[in-house]
DNA sequence: CTTGAGATGCCCT
DNA sequence: GGGCATCTCAAGA
């Protein structure tokens, strides 16, 4: 059994939750199988008054679940072609959100820990690199809106990460030059040394070595 | 490496 | 009708 996150985890301002989730285990159930990654880049987006948060034309039809209660699924259509989804945070109710940007497929050491064979931890459908990818990978779209990461039965769920913890590298968040002061808060976490993080890429930590000599 | 354009549908005003 | 929390490919520097 692979625990979930409690819901109090998830009941406090996204920018605290955000970079908590990077490292964190994605568990998709499909069927009856499973398919797990490791969340490898996340946004916060932190209420109406963020001028780069769906919450911040109020509550509608599209934005009611950051509306709910903390620990749900926020799933939403855009560019007329892909799916993006959220951990919908707090605290007490507030609109917040974590977009789940980016995700990596278990690496063996994390696969033996969790007990789980290559086959039996069924790998992603496709690359989790950004996060109309990651719902492609994981075949997630508006069936999931809704649906509560703190449930291992439900269709979706979060639960805590495993092995080494990420180095956290934090930036502006993607594709939201519009929001005026917004727009450059850094509020994107991605584990700086996982190749599966999208672009722009955090600087390489490792010093590029000299050629020759 | 960078920039730009097109695909494509739904929500909100 | 405008705009969008994206992605891919192609071209240029």
């Amino acid at each position: 059994m692979i625990a979930p996150l409690p819901r109090r985890f998830f009941d406090r301002n996204a920018a605290e939750v955000a970079p908590e989730l990077v490292g964190c285990l994605l568990v998709r159930r499909a069927d009856r199988a499973l398919r797990i990654a490791r969340i490898v880049e996340t946004e916060a987006y932190v209420g109406e008054h963020d001028l780069a948060c769906h919450a911040k034309v109020g509550r509608t039809a599209r934005t009611d679940p950051m509306y709910g209660p903390p620990g749900h699924a926020y799933v939403y259509f855009i560019y007329g072609m892909h799916h993006c989804v959220n951990a919908v945070c707090g605290p007490g109710g507030a609109p917040n959100a974590v977009l789940l940007r980016a995700a990596a497929p278990l690496d063996e050491s994390r696969r033996t820990a969790l007990g789980l064979t290559e086959r039996a931890a069924s790998p992603l459908l496709h690359s989790a690199t950004g996060p109309g990818n990651l719902c492609r990978a994981l075949g997630i779209d508006l069936g999931e809106n809704r649906a509560d990461l703190c449930d291992s039965k439900s269709p979706l769920w979060i639960a805590r990460g495993i092995g080494a913890a990420p180095v956290l590298w934090t930036g502006p968040r993607i594709g939201v030059d519009y929001a005026a002061e917004w727009a450059g808060a850094p509020l994107r976490f991605c584990d700086r040394d996982d190749a599966h993080v999208s672009r722009p890429r955090p600087p390489r930590a490792k010093v590029t070595p000299r050629r020759g000599r």
